[in-house]
DNA sequence: TATGAATGAGCCTTCATTCAT
DNA sequence: AATGAATGAAGGCTCATTCAT
């Protein structure tokens, strides 16, 4: 019997709807389990159980681990992307280093397993390294030394130096969360608490204020 | 056969030295495959591929995967540990910072593993992290703070920051080599060359002095 | 809603019009992949793709694969029964033995199925050879046998070759669709296309008439 | 320590003929299996029971199921194309259509899934139908009709017919042992008894002194 | 009736581990 | 001590089937 294509449509909706809801709660699983144990030492099962779905739920929406593997680092890394691109890094220069950091702060704050997912794939040295480095940072880092070699006379450091000041702000960045559970460990305060957040801001902000004394003068 | 007791000396002799070889190849190539694939992830046909043994001598060494990854990280984090003991941090205020820096680089530099092993363990939140944290980083950051406190005339930074001097350092050090991939693929230079790891020992130098004016004045 | 039986009826009607078109579009279909892979090879996600509809929808007709297999067992072969008993074989010996064997290989070039399903039921001794051997198989050859009988004056052959002839009838119709691919193959030319269909008739007439110079000459 | 090569060596042939058996066992386990369900009805598991062995040493000796179907086509029919190699169809003519039949009859009775696993291949048209026909029934039949082109005075069937001919051959041959179960369950006798197959014999030779009446009266 | 979504069971394969030599 | 062979358990994935709409 064909139906009537309004309440058709209803229906489909709603169990498309349905379908987008377990798809990403299947994500944000595999995202973290893959965040923890890497590529190879996830297992699908654990994924599953994290999502409550069965794991032959998994491959109604991937087509086996390692798309889902890469649908996590595409989709788990696009959100900061998109939000990077959005910024008025340097728009009329309004937004102040000190703006960007917090920025940065703030957003892998909220996803908790980008920092972990990009290390793991860093320290195994991953097929999609090359992916991350240069669709990811390399526009990141560019932006930011954009707006250093703006916003200072340019006598503090030499652009040779660059790599080092940048990769300086990943460790410290990215660094900070991945690196979170060995550091409660070893201090004893949650790094990833809203404290710990704030102070490593402060400290990143103190080494550029350091480093680029006329950046600081100028722009704030 | 009752054999000539001195001639089974010396085969025990030279077994005896076969067999430590055998155990040391094994334990290398297996820091190598966990350091890069974490615990879950390693694959024991792949270490024993990488030693250039049977699985099964595996077994003649170590009861398991797991007893192997503990002598992994016990025996392959105690070299550094054991020079850093012997180190003079404090014995007589000879030892400069910088030259504590260079040598925990040159440390690092020489086991390539480690700092990734460390990294996956912080990652995963392994169980492991705990004894990792205990008996290795808190003494090695202890000797440093002690080293600038007893090196300057703390008026440079509160106490209370310590922490987050401590974690910097862990950053620049370890971070360095355990995210090499990842800053070689950004950069397009290999952090591990030896010029590389001159200039971050340089960045850390310099970032120090900045942080820390009467300690550089004192020391060197 | 309280509805108008009059369309109600009408509604019922179509929708039972459509229900049976659906269930004898699913059952070609299962036909074709069943009479490829087998009972345990054929796969039910094959044979609702095969049929254009939804897997579950296969559910609406068959209780499970097994029931759908059992259908296209006794419907698929059906039609070939009805057929053969309609088929005035001793009526009043008007059809020669030539027509029989035109009918069969007429009616096995129409079911181009029937044949491979058979065959595949006799090779893994299928829980359903019984049954095709019992209410299928042995009512053909008992009507062929008794058509020879009464057609010939019984000098050609004993009645004990009875079996081994009736075999190798089966042989040259049946196997010449099943092994069709193979032939093809080997041959170079279709053995169902037309011109191999009637090639292979005229071989069966020829060896009848040889076996049996009396039958021949008697009704034809 | 280095042993003894010679003891060695005798231990690696015993652990080899150890290896050898069980991959025989597999084989065969593995063509009984496959010959009764075919490529993708037969399970992994079916065929490590059937041989005795855990499921896992399958993947000691191939790597998936398909390279052990493939080994059983291969492996399984090469025994039967060798001995038909070296068979003297046309040595000297010493060797009779009769013996040849004979000779054909045997080796299938000898090897009783060599037929089935051909008959599912042909029913299938399976991905190796095209080797089966080239590397192996075509050099048969040519041998065949060879023998009997040079056995007549070629005056009973034209070349044409010959197809034919060979196509009844491998009906009355292949398709009498691929076909027992059914031609059992109809006629009650098992075909491939000793008896069974005698008569089947007979049958193809008289069927062959009837079509080739010259070729009969010459050569036995 | 038809279907997209979901699932438990089963399949193929690999893993870590043990055995026998 | 070392290894090829063997295995139980677990892994990833697919299957047949059911659910909910």
């Amino acid at each position: 019997m064909i139906e009537n294509p309004k309440y058709a449509s209803v229906r489909e909706a709603a169990s498309a709807e349905r379908a987008a809801f377990t798809q990403r709660v299947i994500l944000d699983a595999a995202e973290q389990v893959f965040a923890r144990y890497g590529q190879q030492g996830a297992r699908v099962r654990q994924i599953a159980d994290a999502a409550g779905v069965n794991v032959a739920t998994l491959y109604n929406y991937y087509k086996n681990k390692n798309a889902l593997y890469e649908a996590v680092l595409d989709q788990g890394l696009q959100p900061i992307i998109e939000a990077l691109k959005e910024y008025p890094f340097n728009n009329n220069g309004e937004a102040s280093y000190k703006e960007i950091i917090s920025f940065i702060m703030e957003h892998l704050h909220e996803r908790p397993h980008v920092s972990r997912l990009i290390y793991l794939e860093a320290i195994s040295d991953g097929e999609y390294l090359k992916k991350i480095a240069s669709k990811w940072f390399r526009p990141l880092l560019e932006e930011i030394v954009t707006k250093l070699d703006s916003g200072t006379n340019n006598t503090d450091w030499e652009t040779s130096s660059y790599p080092f000041i940048s990769a300086l702000f990943i460790h410290l960045s990215f660094g900070h969360f991945a690196l979170a559970p060995l550091l409660k460990e070893v201090f004893g305060s949650d790094p990833t608490s809203n404290e710990g957040i704030e102070n490593q801001r402060k400290l990143i902000e103190h080494l550029v204020s350091q480093m680029f004394p006329t950046l600081n003068l100028d722009s704030n």
